[in-house]
DNA sequence: GCGACGCTACGGCGCGGGCCGAAGCATCGG
DNA sequence: CCGATGCTTCGGCCCGCGCCGTAGCGTCGC
């Protein structure tokens, strides 16, 4: 059985506004200092040292120091995809639908094209997901993701390459990642990744300061519409 | 953006030993009065009708009466998905090695077959799995699952019925799902609900009192050595 | 109607933990 | 070497909340 202590602890360690904010910011992929943190929690450094010792202690973060600067971020995609399903049900179980958040400008980016931890989402993810579907490179089988038998060679074609299989418990090639602002399956899993880093290295899009929101330069939007068929995006 | 203070919320409802023993005994999809839960999660039942009250007013679960009693089972399976993460994360990075589970009689039978939700789950959850796959009923790709095309057909040759995508926005059919005994996936979605309620249907297996195990009955080990060439269970 | 039972509402106790100020350690720049 | 910067440790304040005792409300059996 597991153990329900261990489970509460975990729970306990997002129950908390500024540690979900942390954990929340973290949802890039990206790591992020303590300072940093600090700022996005809207607490104290000190206080925001002992929330990261805290989260660290419990493997939900990896610390990596570097010079005066140490580094956290999530520790697995595991944890990346609790953080998605806690987001999940933040999003759709509002007891009080007069507590929505407020919509901004920067709420708006966020919508058009944002990094779900290791991958696109909001409107690019799931436009550049349905390209991808239709034109036969992946399927969704109500809910699943496959990559069809020669979707690899298109890929490969498209200049994105996927990572051979990892030594440990190989994590989902093609998984679909359902996210709060679109209702609607966008691609995760290692190929997810593949085609976000694609991107970015590619210069499509580029990464806003100091959010999980993307910008899609002028390159990636001609790229968008010429390879993908994507219009309107950015 | 979502809230990240609704974040929070959900995380704080977790984090509380009583609740997240509630919500892990809720895990069998089956619904439980409110003294149960109390017996479950060891307080006393004022205690227990508070921490009840908090859980359905956030949505997380459903509350039905019926006489006398009030019967609490989890608000949907997204929620499910949720507990899920939750006890895979506690199940992996636990910080001290020391503070493992017991491991007793009652253990011994969770591992071999119990419910997870609404599907089979342990040994006997990924020996079905394993069969389906043999079988050619479905596939798995690195972590994504599909029904192949006559896949159907072969279910429906075994008995086994999938109720028509309900109108809401769709269930996955056919989900892989992590556990954390086995550390392999199992069958699970609308396709799992299905092969777990025909097992019970046809008395293959029998909930084993106030737990999530499940009993093999002799007619099932029958089946699943005639059906599906499992043996060794039960 | 009456008692038993399941559950809920209220009040008060006590503990855990979040918060920041002050101080202490490392690291970088000059 | 010295100051600035990033981060951590310690200590004390205080709020939130989990807990149960008591009491109240609805439902069932007789």
């Amino acid at each position: 059985m597991v153990n329900t202590n261990r489970m509460a602890e975990i729970g306990l360690l997002i129950g908390e506004p500024a540690r979900a904010a942390m954990l929340g910011a973290l949802m890039d992929g990206r790591a992020l200092t303590a300072g940093e943190l600090a700022g996005v929690a809207g607490v104290a450094p000190q206080t925001a040292s002992g929330h990261l010792a805290r989260l660290a202690e419990a493997n939900l973060l990896a610390v990596e120091r570097q010079g005066r600067h140490r580094y956290h971020r999530l520790a697995s995609p595991e944890v990346a995809e609790l953080i998605e399903s806690v987001m999940r049900i933040a999003a759709v179980t509002l007891p009080d639908p007069t507590r929505m958040p407020v919509t901004g400008p920067r709420d708006a980016q966020m919508r058009l094209a944002r990094t779900c931890y290791d991958h696109l989402a909001g409107g690019l993810g799931v436009a550049v997901t349905d390209a991808l579907v239709a034109r036969g490179v992946i399927a969704f089988d109500d809910g699943a993701g496959i990559v069809t038998p020669n979707g690899m060679e298109r890929l490969a074609a498209l200049g994105i390459a996927v990572d051979a299989p990892t030594t440990r418990v190989t994590r989902p090639l093609c998984r679909p990642c359902l996210d709060w602002s679109e209702r609607r399956p966008h691609l995760a899993g290692r190929l997810g990744a593949a085609v976000c880093s694609h991107f970015i290295e590619q210069h499509w899009v580029t990464r806003v300061a100091g959010s999980r929101a993307l910008h899609v330069t002028p390159k990636g939007q001609q790229a968008l519409r010429e390879r993908f068929g994507i219009a309107g995006i950015g």
